[in-house]
DNA sequence: GGTGAAAGAAAGATAGC
DNA sequence: GCTATCTTTCTTTCACC
């Protein structure tokens, strides 16, 4: 992978805002031919900047409006428990991230869920069944300040 | 806003997972016709279930493979602090993610950056330099165990 | 909700710098 | 090596049933 140029981060940059700007709007904003730009679209995600293009889902719209982070710590680190429990958390739905985590706990887990009700549910029938688990501490978000799923490109 | 049927479900889910696939492959897969699909998506758009469509890029490809949750505490919670803090928030660059939270800490933040040079650069420029903060707590992710910007439909 | 036609965008081939 | 233009093909979008 080679240096991304000042052209190609400001297409990563637009692409990022509207993942559905169509091709002919991108090359025009980026000052080149729709073909070179398309090129080199197809040249960013050939090469791995990528990782896809999504829609991105209001969560209060569809019923889930509240994050619950939750923070587990593991009764050991062995490579079975880990990977049994990194296991159970990917297929757990309503995960939407997770780290492995230096400090006090092992693992820190963002959760979108339908209000505290909804947060029960997912504790009794996900959380507290993973395997390996010693200890789940849960702080709710009140509010969200920002989100924002794109990366900052330099000088843009 | 009334109920999303078992279409509109599929349809979230789907563009969810590819938010470039064409409005004729989409509707094939939910079995409409492309112009009724596409009224759909429009429907869904305006009624505000959809906050938009992104490119979703590879942080690490771009020198960004460090997530680091940082807990910030402020001085007092007036509105005057919180504003001036809030905005200084959302004019970080680095921040993906911001939430007030109830517990120890008011405010989590989710940071992408270069690596713990990268971090220290913001931590310097940014962090403390932002009103009102009392306290800040940092906690490195190791790894990246999973991260969806999708949020999953019922009974799909 | 479906059909069909017109407008528009994408992808590939070709040619020029 | 790079880019622009042209043409074919596919997609979107609209009016109408």
């Amino acid at each position: 992978m080679n240096e991304l140029d000042i052209t190609d981060r400001k297409i990563l940059t637009l692409l990022q805002r509207d993942g559905r700007m169509s091709n002919a709007d991108l090359a025009d904003a980026v000052n080149l031919s729709p073909s070179a730009c398309l090129r080199r679209v197809k040249r960013l995600e050939d090469d791995g900047y990528i990782d896809g293009y999504a829609m991105l889902v209001n969560q209060a719209a569809v019923g889930k409006p509240t994050n619950v982070f939750v923070e587990i710590t593991l009764r050991s680190l062995s490579e079975e428990t880990v990977d049994a429990f990194e296991h159970a958390v990917i297929n757990c739905p309503d995960v939407r991230g997770c780290y492995l985590m230096s400090g006090d706990a092992d693992y820190l887990l963002r959760i979108a869920c339908a209000g505290p009700e909804g947060y029960e549910h997912i504790h009794r029938n996900y959380l507290s069944r993973m395997p390996g688990v010693s200890r789940i501490r849960s702080s709710f978000a009140l509010r969200t300040v920002c989100k924002k799923t794109g990366v900052k490109m330099a000088d843009i």
